[in-house]
RNA sequence: UGGGCUAUCGCCAAGCGGUAAGGCACAGGACUUUGACUCCUGCAUUCGCUGGUUCGAAUCCAGCUAGCCCAGCCA
């Protein structure tokens, strides 16, 4: 018998996730004849990096399967939505480049098609109005182990409810004076199945129907109603509407709708020890500690894009994750990762001193500059190279010398000899300091045949970035770190009150840059975020995204004692 | 306390009755004009626990245990 070889690849691309498996027996078995499927958000905050798992697995799903993907916002509580969130949040959509073409929607624009099918149901006799305040309405509901008790308006007659409702449309009711609710069974286990409000009274201006309406649909009766409209195939949600999943069911069949749309539920993507609580980024905005949403340090989509990530790393960072129903979080060395992994072969690699010493090149000529030819990335070719001037004084990095080296050090110390990148190799020759003894100037000599670094006759252990002082350009960074909550306490949400040092998070440092940064389009808002790889203010139109060398070698195995 | 869901390496995650994929992280080593990158090597005799069925169980059954979600006129 022949024996039939799997080679890993295959079995890799033969795994699928479980909503993948759904997604094809609903075809196979001809449940739906298409898929549809959509991104309903609320506007009601901005995105964060939770979101775009939601939307690129919705996105990726309809066109992995030749199907569609709608935008919808989920606007049926004028209470809480604003027009600055439709706003961030289609921007952020568009950005991560999921695509819903012509078709964007709004919950609200279905207004009408809800009201319809909530006479339908009091026509049935499935829903009735109820005159219950809200604290009787959760008195009567029950708790987790005792039944409910059915409303005393449970049995008005359909024509009665049939006018209660109108006129509750028609404005004659107060706020919280009357509702409509679903009759499903004030017994059930599953408490949202106990007679649910499925309209409530809200006399608000809503940003998109105005006044028209007073009445809103509640989101467990407007979301089946909005999918099946949009014939959505697969509604994929998060883990927490588990337990709405049986009421969704009931209403697209009361409803009566035709190929009804399937809930999938999948478990929410976590970062660890990053704040994504709109509570605590609201404080964090509030206090000035960061200067918005879309601050580098956070990890909302705007964030992420102003600190230089890409729409590719997110992507590459959600399929890395997976998708699962078990509750989880990833390391953040995961998305960096992907940054890491995506930028580094289409991203220029320029230097730049953020703590910077002199370096004086002893036996290089007064006065003189002369143009080195560097490669803009060395892994890719394509990228072509720049002219890096080189001079007798130099900035280097203040951690690439040891007055006194530890063991394993071959950056610079006295005696030893390194290779400036792309220049001469250069042995370090002594030091100035100043009366208090700090270093205020590193001497070195030059060994002219060694120009662009090379020297086939001996070897360095050494390669460190510099920028020449004459052409340096001055420029005061801020240096970002992520801000993290790793320990409790950090932000209490009882007493609001929040434990973090302002300096801890960012520090301006006196940094030099290599002329090519002139060219940079970012270069009006430059800033750096240490953690990570790249460090570019990148603003919303700026494509381009930069590699700070020195930031590269952060990401080092070498680690400094103490 | 009732219901729903989940449990495979430090972190994600495949696996769907035939004898534990992969990635991140980490640790060694090679290479190197970025201590990066790249390349090798190592990293679960065991799948929350306990029993059962079976020639064979992470996969099936039973019973436990732990975690998450649910008692908005929020989504």
């Amino acid at each position: 018998m022949e024996e039939v070889v799997v080679t890993k690849e295959e079995k890799e691309v033969v795994s699928k996730n479980f909503i993948e498996r759904i997604i094809e027996e609903d075809l196979a078995t001809g449940r739906f004849d298409h898929v549809q499927t959509r991104f309903p958000p609320e506007p009601n905050g901005y995105l964060h990096i939770g979101h775009a798992k939601s939307i690129l697995l919705n996105s990726g799903l309809a066109n992995q399967y030749g199907g569609k993907f709608n935008l919808r916002f989920d606007d049926t509580n004028p209470t809480k939505e604003k027009i600055e969130f439709v706003e961030s949040i289609k921007k952020d959509v568009a950005w991560l480049g999921a695509d819903w073409e012509d078709r964007l929607f709004f919950a609200s624009d279905y207004f009408e098609e809800m009201y319809q099918c909530a006479v339908k149901l009091i026509k049935k006799g499935k829903a009735f109005v109820c005159d219950l305040t809200a604290d009787e309405i959760k008195e009567y509901r029950g708790t987790w182990d005792e039944p409910g008790k059915e409303s005393p308006y449970r049995n008005r007659s359909v024509e009665e409810n049939l006018q209660l409702f109108e006129d509750m449309r028609a404005g004659k009711f107060a706020n919280g004076e009357k509702v409509l609710r679903a009759k499903i069974d004030m017994a059930s286990s599953n408490i949202n199945m106990r007679d649910p409000v499925i309209y409530r009274v809200a006399h608000m201006a809503h940003h998109n129907t105005g006044d028209k309406w007073c009445i809103y649909p509640m989101y467990d009766f407007a979301h089946p109603i909005e999918d099946a409209i949009e014939h959505i195939t697969h509604s994929i949600c998060t883990l927490e509407f588990e337990d709405h999943r049986p009421l969704y069911d009931w209403v697209v069949q009361e409803c009566e709708f035709e190929m009804p749309p399937k809930q999938i539920e999948f478990a929410k993507l976590y970062l660890r020890n990053v704040v994504t609580g709109k509570r605590y980024i609201k404080k964090l905005v509030e206090t000035g500690i960061v200067d918005g949403w879309d601050d580098p340090r956070l990890v909302s989509i705007s964030g992420l894009r102003r600190r230089g990530y890409t729409p590719e790393s997110i992507k590459m960072f959600v399929e890395l994750a997976g998708v699962s129903k078990s509750q989880s979080a990833c390391d953040m060395p995961m998305l960096e990762y992907c940054i890491r992994e995506d930028l580094k072969a289409k991203a220029p690699r320029w230097m730049a001193i953020v703590k910077p010493v002199k370096l004086i090149v002893d036996n290089y000529p007064e006065g003189q500059v002369e143009y080195l030819e560097v490669a803009n990335n060395p892994e890719n070719p394509e990228m072509g190279s720049r002219m890096v001037p080189f001079a007798k004084e130099l900035y280097i990095e203040q951690e690439d010398f040891m007055e006194v080296p530890i063991k394993k050090y071959f950056r610079m110390f006295p005696g030893n000899e390194v290779r400036l990148m792309g220049a001469y190799f250069v042995t370090c020759t002594g030091i100035d300091k100043d009366e208090e003894g700090n270093i205020t100037a590193i001497h070195c000599t030059y060994d002219p045949e060694t120009r662009g670094g090379n020297c086939v006759t001996r070897k360095v252990k050494g390669t460190i970035h510099w920028v020449a002082a004459p052409t340096a350009i001055e420029a005061t960074c801020r240096l970002y770190e992520n801000i993290i909550d790793e320990e409790k306490g950090v932000y209490n949400e009882e007493d609001g009150s929040l434990n973090l040092n302002p300096n801890s998070l960012t520090t301006l440092e006196d940094c030099k840059l290599e002329p090519a940064f002139k060219d940079a389009k970012a270069f009006d808002r430059f800033q750096f975020v240490r953690n990570g790889f790249f460090c570019v203010d990148c603003n919303d139109s700026t494509e381009e995204r930069l590699v700070f060398n020195r930031i590269v070698s952060l990401k080092s195995s070498f680690k400094m004692p103490q």
